[in-house]
Parts: structure tokens; sequence; C-alpha cells
DNA sequence: ACAGGTCGTGAGAGCGCTCTCACAGCGGCG
DNA sequence: CGCCGCTGTGAGAGCGCTCTCACGACCTGT
């Protein structure tokens, strides 16, 4: 569909060879030669044949816009990500989502269209697009609150898997999600066994189930355990850096004898530990650490974080996967939760 | 162009509007309709206002495939990564040069498709599918050596603008690159002010122009100050923190008095810490340490990383910026290169 | 031998849009 | 008064593909 400008010499601009010219090089009609390419099996050896080698020597690439006309498929299907182009910026999450969708798409011969809502009216604008039939299906990361984005989208004829488990709790939706409460429980535990005595956390965002479910292992542990959850110990942060060395701020200065500190990701973790360094405070000496999602960054704090591993590039190839399924009329399961894992460093 | 299948009760799966319904709705034909829609001038006054309400109380959205057909373009640009997944993975300067270019393509009305091409037989497909003229222009990060991918896809009438300088050198292609000579010589000035004596590098990649400028001009910084370069004090990386790990062990054992090391990227530089503490020895009193990039991750190392800023979103708008003209037809200059800047923090 | 399949194939419609062309209406000019 | 151009509009072709339908060739069973 490239728009071939007529040179200045005047000879026809070189188009594609089309499916007719595969057809008549190979001798047989055009459904034939369709038949043969889309593989269909009630074709003859010899036509089949003929066809295959006529595209192969005309560097046949069938023409999806045409395709997708009539089909009524567009063939793509969009990575949506609703987060603000700052956080996306700076959290390798994203990426490494983005690498297990593509991975998945890629093999499926399907287009990964790329697309960031990070305002409502982005989301509106996209919703429309969407509409417009552009996409076959859409895979939605980073949903908050109670955002009904994906019910409209549905309800569109658009399948869409999302990432997380929505807050809204609707049955109806397909989501992929870590088991972020084994894991908070898994961390908490951690630090119990290491002795701490008072154990901290800080928070991912509450309008997000990652951040709610989290902090609910967290609880779950600590009662567990026969503690009580002291509201003091718990701060609320962002998944960001600067939101956890401002949280770890907080904590210090309301309970000096904090002793242990579950991160809700790596990002606040590092935030956490550079909080507690500016405090004169040693880890895990004097206060352990564990984090959440074990990015790269997590392996390369000193000391080396000990953090929960979420699968992430896996989640993106489940979604994709799942995605597939639907676009092709399945209905497979609506909710998956992946395994989490601890992976024991030095700070904890 | 979703499949909405059939629903069991029967009923007719609901399509979009078309032009035809919208042309209708305000009592033009389909033509005078298609013209408001492209904002073409020649329409009066009432048929556009027409138009414009019909489309908007329909919730119109044109159909990409069927416009694609007659317009022969795709209105979607691919961002292509030949790079492996690997790397992709782990290095953020990705991620910020899809922001950058998002940003750019999004605003332009275009799509952005995402694809990544590790080894040449993916890359060969994707010139098989570019030639299919999926996509209107190509937007190439992380040329290797000299990989003919863009001369072919210009060749296709692909128009591709790259990130980083060709090697091959070729005056015909039209790239976008960070002046990473400035930016060694930049760095290795900042390491003879502060005094040191024997000044080291960890090089990137040298089958990039981006490895080779910057040991260039590290190369012409320490010649400028009338000194000798070793070759001893100069090690081979590639960009990842391992690799700087490793060349930073080299440069000890080769020579226990180096006193300063630039660093290639931030990646490397993190690895050099990483051996230096390992060593032994203090940063930046022992030996000081500058890379390159500015990540998000070279605040937040310990102490924090002097470096060398590139604008890397800013690269990835201006590529899509160029790129959008080219497919415009139009003629831009072909080598754009954006200014760096040292950041001081600690390590230097 | 013939009706009733199955199988491979081709003709042709049509997906939703753009764009060329023709034409009607109208004002200005010689 | 006839002719020009200029402007807004609609009719209709056709982009490259898929898919339905009809049809001839070839089997099978009675």
């Amino acid at each position: 569909m490239v728009q071939r400008r007529d040179p200045v010499d005047g000879h026809v601009p070189v188009r594609p060879p089309t499916l007719e010219v595969v057809a008549a090089r190979a001798g047989v009609s055009r459904a034939t030669a369709s038949r043969v390419l889309r593989g269909a099996t009630n074709v003859s050896d010899d036509a089949r044949e003929a066809v295959l080698r006529a595209a192969r020597e005309t560097a046949y690439a069938p023409n999806r816009a045409a395709r997708s006309l009539v089909t009524r498929r567009s063939d793509s299907i969009a990575f949506l990500v609703a987060e603000s182009e700052d956080r996306l910026f700076t959290d390798p999450y994203f990426l490494a989502m983005l690498r297990g969708a593509h991975s998945q798409i890629a093999a499926s011969g399907l287009q990964l269209i790329f697309v960031i809502a990070s305002t409502p009216a982005e989301a509106d604008q996209f919703e429309h697009y969407a509409a417009g039939g552009h996409v076959d299906g859409v895979l939605l990361v980073s949903l908050h609150g109670d955002d009904r984005l994906p019910q409209r989208l549905e309800q569109l004829g658009v399948p869409t898997v999302i990432n997380g488990r929505p807050l809204s709790g609707d049955p109806s939706l397909c989501y992929v999600d870590s088991d972020n409460l084994s894991g908070g429980r898994a961390a908490t535990e951690l630090l119990i066994a290491r002795g701490a005595r008072r154990i901290a956390t800080i928070t991912g965002p509450q309008d997000m189930c990652a951040g709610q479910d989290r902090l609910q292992g967290y609880r779950a542990a600590l009662t567990d355990a026969g503690r009580t959850v002291d509201q003091q110990l718990i701060a609320f942060g962002d998944f960001t850096v600067d939101g956890g060395t401002r949280a770890m701020h907080a904590l210090l200065d309301a309970d000096p004898d904090v002793d242990a500190v579950f991160a809700a990701s790596d990002l606040t973790a590092i935030g956490a530990l550079r909080a507690i360094e500016q405090a004169g405070r040693r880890v895990p000496d004097d206060i352990a650490v564990i984090g959440f999602d074990d990015l790269r960054e997590a392996a390369l704090t000193t000391p080396p974080l000990t953090t929960v591993r979420q699968p992430i590039a896996e989640l993106g190839q489940t979604m994709a996967q799942l995605l597939v399924r639907r676009i092709a009329g399945e209905d497979p399961q609506r909710a998956t939760v992946l395994p989490v894992e601890v992976v024991q460093r030095r700070t904890a």
C-alpha cells in the first residue's frame, strides 16, 4: 500500500504482484490460487504446486487490506497501555510484557499495534478506533480502578484480555494475573522466618488489584503467624522509586524500630533502600528488604535485592495466547493466575 | 474488520456504519461525504456540516482496509528492532525510543506496528512483508555492522529512517544519531579535568557506530590533551552489565594503576562499578567512572553515576518526524545529529 | 445403464472506500 | 448574446482479495 511516487522519468511505478498474476502464471483461476495460499484442502496437488511455485517466483505477498476488506478481520491486535507515558517509560515491566506478547502474536501471523492511552480522552479515541474494526482484539495492560473500557470493547465485539484481575470483579472479563496474594504472603513469611519483629510494607497503588492483593498477602501472613497488623507499618506507594523513598522515610519517622519491609515492587524497594541508606541504617542487618517483580534492576542494587519473581514475559505470552483463541471463536477460561517465586539475594 | 460471530439466536451481526450510511443520512453522495471526511476544501459549508453531523451521530469510523486498498497507503509504520530479544528485553533504551516514536506517530494519525527481527531469517521475512506494501515506512532501531536491510527497503520503495549512523556510510540513507563522538570526548575530558592520570575505557560493540564513535571521542580527547592512547587501557564491551564487569576486571588485571574509566553505556558502567567494588577499590576516590546514556538506572547506583545524557525519546521522535515527512514525499536532510550533555553525579 | 453423490475448479459478485470524470449552475468577458 | 472558466456535486469504476455458487468430471451403488 506504499504510494510509490511516479518517478520523474515517467515509467510506471512498480506494483507488488497480485493474486491475479500468480494465478495466471500458475495457469489456474484466482479462486484456486487463493485456496492454495490460504491452505484450503480441496485442491489438487498439481494446482497446489504450480501456485506455490508461481508465488515464490514472483515474491508474492498477499495484500492485507484487500483481504481485510472481505474477511472483516484486520489480522492485527492492539497492545494497549493505559498508563501515563511517564510510568510506561520508567518501568521495564511493560517492555517485558511487550516482549512476551510480541513473540506469541508474531507466531500467529498477526500484527501487533502498539497504543498508549494515558488519558480518558485517548481511551475514548481508541474505543472509537476499535469500533471501526481496526483490530481483532485488544491486550489491555495496566487497568486502573473500575475503568469500564474492557466491558465497552467486549460490547463492541472486540475480544479483550486484561493484564491483572479487574477490580470490578466482572466475571465475564478475561484476564491473566500473577499470584500476587501468594507472593505478598511468601515475601512476608520470609521476613518473619528471618526473625523480623516489626515488619512494615510499602504498598502499590490501591486502584490496581496487584497493589491490593500484595497488601492482602502481607496481612494474611502476619495474621497466620499470630501477629497483629499495625496500621502504622503500612505506607502507601505507587510502584515508583520516589514513592518508595518517601514511604520509607515516613515509615522510619513513624516507627524507628521497624526492622523489615516488604515493598510491593522492585522499584519501590530500590527507593526504600535509598531512604534506609540516607537514614544511616544498614540492609539487611538493621532492616531487611524484599521487593516484588524481579526486574533486572533487582540484581544490581547494593546489596542485591531479595524479591518475588513474577513471570512478566510469560504473562504477556499467555495473554496473547488467550486472545488468539478468543479471536478464533473459542471460549477459554476467563481467569488465569501464574505462580510467583521468591528469589533470595542479600537484602533479606 | 472484526469478524463478529453470528449469534446463536440468528440475528444479523451489527456492522459499523459505512460511508454510504453517513452520506445518505446527510443527504449527499458518497463522494461528497468522502471529501468532507478527508478535509478537501471544495465542499459547500452546508454539505460539510451535514456530513460531519451525520458522522458524529452514527459514530462513523472509516474502514482503514478499504481506504488502504485504493490509496495504496497502509497508514502504518513499522518500529523494527533488529536486536536479540534478550538485549531488547534488558535495555530500557528501546522503551524510551519507542515512547518518543509513538507520540509522534500517533499525532500523525498513523499506526505503529511493533516488530522484532533478531535473526537474518526474521529480517528477510520482514522485508517480504514490507514488500507486500503493509507499511508506509520503517523506523529501524539498532542497526549492526553493514547490514543492507535499509538499502533493500529503500529499493522496495519503503522509506526508512535509521537510529544511529550506518557503518556503511551510505550517504543515501536517512538516520538520526546522538553526537557520540562529542559525548565520548566530553566524558574523557571530564576525567582529565578531575586529575585522572590513567584513563581507561570500556567500549561498546564495534559493529555499531555508537560503539565506534564513543571510542573515537575518547581517543580524541586524550590526544588533544597531549596524552598517548594506551591500548592496554581499552577494553571491549557490548553495552551490557556483564560485559562491563568482565571488561573492568580485565582492565584492573592489566593495569592496577588505572584511576578512571569511561564506560560506553550506563549498563556497562554499572557492571564496572560492580567489578571495582569486588576488587575492593572505591569510587570515585580510587577510580572515577563515567557512563553514557543517562538511563533512569544511572541515578540509582551507589554512588549515583556521572554520565553523558543522550536524548533517547527525542531521538525516536525525530526519527518519526523525518519518516512522516519522507512518506509525504518530502526529501528532508539525510543526517541528523542530536547533542548530548554531561550529567555530573558522584562517580566522577 | 442411470441417478446420486463427491471433488476440483472457475465465474463473478462485492467488501468500503477514493478518485476521475462529466455535468449543471453561475458569473464575467468580449 | 454566446462562450469561457470555475465551483460544487454525483455517477461509476475499480483497488485485490474471498467466497458463494454452478458446473463438469469422475466415482459409486443399484
